[in-house]
DNA sequence: GAGGTCCAACTTGTCATATAAGCTGCTGAC
DNA sequence: GTCAGCAGCTTATATGACAAGTTGGACCTC
């Protein structure tokens, strides 16, 4: 009766072109498509047995993701790798996992670099409002802590509730990025989260500094708590890599 | 809707979805569209006199700039301003001057807090040939004063080589697709009177930083380029402001 | 009347075919 | 050797048809 209760593991259909793009990237990332080559409108139809139509979708999916270049009347044109666009979720789903893991550091830089500053900057101007919703998701993580999934959900808009208070469209849409990329990495890597407890009390301290309207201290209590971040994400690669070896 | 209907002073051509996605996005944009109802495939392709084929894309550009929402069987949906994709430079074509106003200030907001990094971690590991590429480019912007436009191109190869010896994917991605607004600001502040002289001078101290290999004057250099390029940003949006009032 | 089932209408997803328009490289004239 | 021009490739758009998913209301049960 209730609709819309999707599960976080519930496997989305994806449509034809999502699935083409997938397969074709792999092939380029693999090595199988030789740069500067990519398959034509017709090759991909012929190649994947569907239409023309999902051909060309697919191709604009690989476009918008700054794979390929596409005109008319020229050949469709792999780019450059630097220039791919590693802010999407879809294409960090396609790369390898070893890949995936260097993008997971990367982003965690980039986070290192921004949140303790939007933390500060919220603390500046936050309101009433955003406070009290920073209350609720303090409770619920804290009451959320035996559900992994549930607790990261939470955990994620209470960051995105301080990005949107530092009030800065640049910085959220780089941030919401970032969200995105996280969950699919997470998913990618079935990584599980780990020290949610101590979590809980980082993000605490964060919050008692916004409510003090406190910048260096919010801008100190999000640095600790990153900082902390990594220590047990550098734990989880380390796990997994000694998995990985043990497979072999 | 024909092809020669472009307005005139459009130079690029664009495809038909495009066009059609950036009129529907000034729509949505002027309040003409009641938010979370967005017309259907049909709606499009009836009122803009397009096939159902060119309706469709639209919806897509629309569905990866995250302005609409777009499913199977549901209908089409205006998805809240906030989580557009303002880093993306098509939309920022569609928006009002006053929004693309805001943004700049934003971004650079942004680059203040990155890119000072980016210099200290570039100092860090730079190699031999960027540093050679970067004295190149250092060479041609001192000879290129003359000509805001050349020199533009340089400045923004400039900063991305920089970006680039960070050797961060993500970071490098948000850098790069900052570019159309990061050049867009770097050409009104370097319209102001001695903007491109200091530039070079201020480009020349982070470069020495870089040979150094010194990341904390990499970054104090850095962090005065950006404060100086604010303050004649501030200045050239004063007049722009002026300007703007006395036409009234 | 409240609550649930089911179907019809609507919407997006995919297919097939045809034509227009743009680019590339080769041919052939000079 | 140079260059105009054409042939053959490519993408862009149009049209019509059907598949598949969603929505909302009619209808049925209790």
């Amino acid at each position: 009766m209730q609709r819309g209760q999707e599960s976080p593991d519930a496997v989305r259909i994806r449509t034809l072109p999502v699935q083409v793009a997938a397969h074709l990237t792999r092939r380029i990332v693999s090595g199988d498509i030789e740069d500067g080559r990519a398959p034509s409108e017709l090759d991909i139809s012929q190649e994947f047995g569907v239409s023309r139509v999902v051909a060309r979708e697919t191709l604009k999916i690989l476009a918008s993701l700054d794979i390929v270049d596409v005109a008319q009347g020229r050949r469709v044109v792999v780019r450059p790798r630097a220039e791919w666009d590693y802010l999407s979720p879809l294409l960090i789903e396609w790369l390898p996992t070893e890949i995936v893991g260097e993008l997971l550091q990367e982003l965690h830089q980039m986070r290192v670099l921004l949140e303790p500053e939007l933390a500060a900057m919220a603390a500046a101007s936050i309101t009433e409002e955003t406070l009290d919703r920073l209350k609720t998701e303090l409770d619920r993580m804290s009451a959320l802590e035996a559900d992994p999934d549930a607790y990261l959900e939470v955990d994620h808009e209470f960051h995105m509730e301080i990005c949107r208070a530092a009030d800065n469209r640049i910085l959220d849409r780089i941030m919401y990025s970032a969200r995105w990329l996280g969950t699919a990495s997470r998913r990618i890597t079935n990584e599980a989260p780990a020290g949610l407890c101590r979590a809980t009390a980082e993000h605490a301290e964060i919050y008692e500094a916004l409510v003090a309207r406190d910048p260096e201290g919010a801008r100190a209590a999000m640095r600790r708590h990153l900082s902390n971040n990594y220590s047990t994400l550098i734990e989880e690669k380390g796990k997994q890599t000694k998995r990985a070896a043990r497979r072999r």
